[in-house]
DNA sequence: CCAAAAGTGTTATGTCTACACCCATGA
DNA sequence: TCATGGGTGTAGACATAACACTTTTGG
C-alpha cells in the first residue's frame, strides 16, 4: 500500500486499473455454548460454488465502512444481536483459488455470544444452525471454500482469550455461577478442572466477578443453591486462570 | 465472501464488478536490535501522497500469491532476506479513506531478523533506515497512512510472541550468549530481567538453548568469557521467560 | 590487585494441586 | 437420610525473586 513495485511506478499510481482488484469480505465465526458444549453458528449456502454445503457467515466489505463495522454488520444481518461481547478479527485469507470465481481476501471474526438459540429462529437466513464444533474439527461436516481452516483458527483464538481475556462470561448471561463460568473453560479446552481450586482462581484477586447477593435453584437432583455473580471490569485485561498441560483430559 | 446481502443478489453473483473493488496490500514491520534497542525498518516515500514521509515497506498483493508468499516476496524485495527466522501476519487494517486515493485493505506482518545493519545497505530502497522502536511509539517521527497504528500492533504481537514462542532467538545470530537472549527480553518488553534466575529459567528445562561448548570474548571491560548456545527445538511451542507485573522498568 | 561480567547457591515467599471435609438442598 | 453439588481448609509440591557468593577475564 505504502510502496509500489519500484521499476512500474510513476504518476499513474492513482490509477486503480493498474492494480489487481480483489473482493474483500468478512467471515464471522459466531460461537457460543449450547449444554455446555461449544457450537458454531453455520448457514447453508443457497447457491453456486457449493450450493447447499455448510459456510460461516459473511459478506462483502463496502468501501464507507471499517473491517470492525463490517463484521458487526454481519453479526446483525445473520443473528439480530447488535452488540456481541466480544468481536475480534483474528486472520485475513487470500490464498489464490480460494473462491473459484474472483479474487478475494477475507478477513475473519471471532464472536461469542450467549444464548444465541434463541436468536438463531429471528435470523432471515434461509437454513442457519448451531452445529457442535467437535463435528467440524474432526470433519463430520463439510464445509464451503478454506472455511474449515478458519472456524480451527477461531477456535485456537478463542483458547487463547480464554486465558488472556474476559471471553469466558460473554458465552454466560448477566448473572451466572461459578459451575457455570468452570464449564466454559472446561468445554473450549477440554480439560476437567478442579472444582475448588477454580472457585479460589476467580475469587482470590477481586474485580473478576462480583457476587449478586442471590442464589440460583439447585438442580433436579439436588446440591446446595449456588451464588449468583456478575462479570466485573478487570475481565478486559487479563484472565486469572491458566492452562497447565498436566490437566489434560483426552 | 460465502454469503452476499440477501435482497441484492442472483444469478449475477459471478460479476465482480456488483461488488467494491479493492486494492490488498501487504505491509511488512520488520524488527531487528541494534545495540541491545528495538530498531524497525522504514522507507521514505518517493511520492504522493506522503512523499517525503517515512513509512513500512509493502506492497501489492498479486492474485496468484498467497498473503504469506506476498510478504516474503515483500521481505526479499525490501531487504535481500530471504528467509526470516518469523513472519507471522497480526492484523488487517480497512478503515475508509486510510489512503486517500483508492480503497486499500493491507494486511500486517510482522518479521523479526538479525543483523540488518548489512542488509539494509544492499536494499534498492531509495530511502531505508532502522529506526528505534522508541522514537516511533513516543511520535517523535511523523508517519504515512495509518502506519503508527500497524507498528503498534506489531510491537505489542511481539511483546506477546516473545512469552509464547521463539521469537527471541529470532533477534540473534546462530550462536549466542544467555546475556544477549536476555538482552531482547529486557529490550522488547522494557523491564530488567535477574541474570542468574533468568539463566535458570533458560537452561532449567532442555531443549530451549543448546551448548554449543565454545566460549565468545569477554568485553573490554573484562569478564569471565561466556558460554556459547545455540536455539533450541523447543522454542516452537512456548517460551521459558513469562512477564510478571513487578519487574517493571519505566 | 581491582573492576566487571559470568555463573552458582541459598533462602524466603508465593502459587498451585490434590483431596479431605463441611454445607444446603431435592427426593 | 441419602445423594448431589456448592463451598472451605490445608498440607505438600513446585516455582519465583532476591541477593550473597564464587569464577574468570581485562586493565
Amino acid at each position: 500500500m505504502t510502496k509500489t513495485p519500484r521499476d512500474s511506478r510513476g504518476p499513474a499510481d492513482y490509477d486503480l486499473s493498474r492494480f489487481p482488484a480483489f473482493a474483500v469480505t468478512v467471515d464471522v465465526v459466531i460461537l457460543t455454548m449450547v449444554e455446555s458444549v461449544l457450537h458454531v453458528l453455520l448457514v447453508q449456502r443457497g447457491e453456486a460454488p457449493f450450493k447447499g454445503v455448510w459456510a460461516i457467515p459473511g459478506g462483502f466489505k463496502r468501501p464507507t465502512e471499517s473491517l470492525d463495522e463490517a463484521a458487526k454488520r454481519e453479526l446483525v444481518e445473520e443473528t439480530g444481536v447488535d452488540a456481541a461481547r466480544l468481536l475480534a478479527q483474528f486472520g485475513a485469507y487470500g490464498d489464490p483459488g480460494r473462491d473459484p470465481r474472483m479474487n478475494v481476501v477475507t478477513v475473519g471474526y471471532l464472536a461469542v455470544l450467549r444464548d444465541v438459540g434463541s436468536v438463531v429462529a429471528g435470523s432471515d437466513a434461509a437454513q442457519a444452525d448451531l452445529v457442535p464444533v467437535a463435528d467440524v474439527l474432526e470433519e463430520r461436516i463439510d464445509l464451503a471454500f478454506d472455511h474449515l481452516m478458519i472456524i480451527r483458527d477461531a477456535v485456537e483464538r478463542a483458547r487463547v482469550e480464554l486465558e488472556v481475556s474476559g471471553i469466558a462470561t460473554a458465552f454466560l448471561g448477566p448473572t451466572f455461577t461459578i459451575a457455570e463460568l468452570r464449564a466454559v473453560y472446561e468445554a473450549i479446552w477440554g480439560v476437567q478442572l478442579d472444582a475448588a481450586n477454580f472457585r479460589r482462581s476467580i475469587l482470590g484477586e477481586d474485580g473478576w466477578v462480583i457476587p449478586v447477593g442471590r442464589r440460583a435453584r439447585p438442580g433436579s437432583s439436588g446440591g446446595r443453591p449456588p451464588e449468583l455473580y456478575r462479570a466485573g471490569r478487570a475481565w478486559r485485561q487479563s484472565g486469572p486462570i491458566h492452562r497447565t498441560p498436566t490437566e489434560e483430559r483426552n
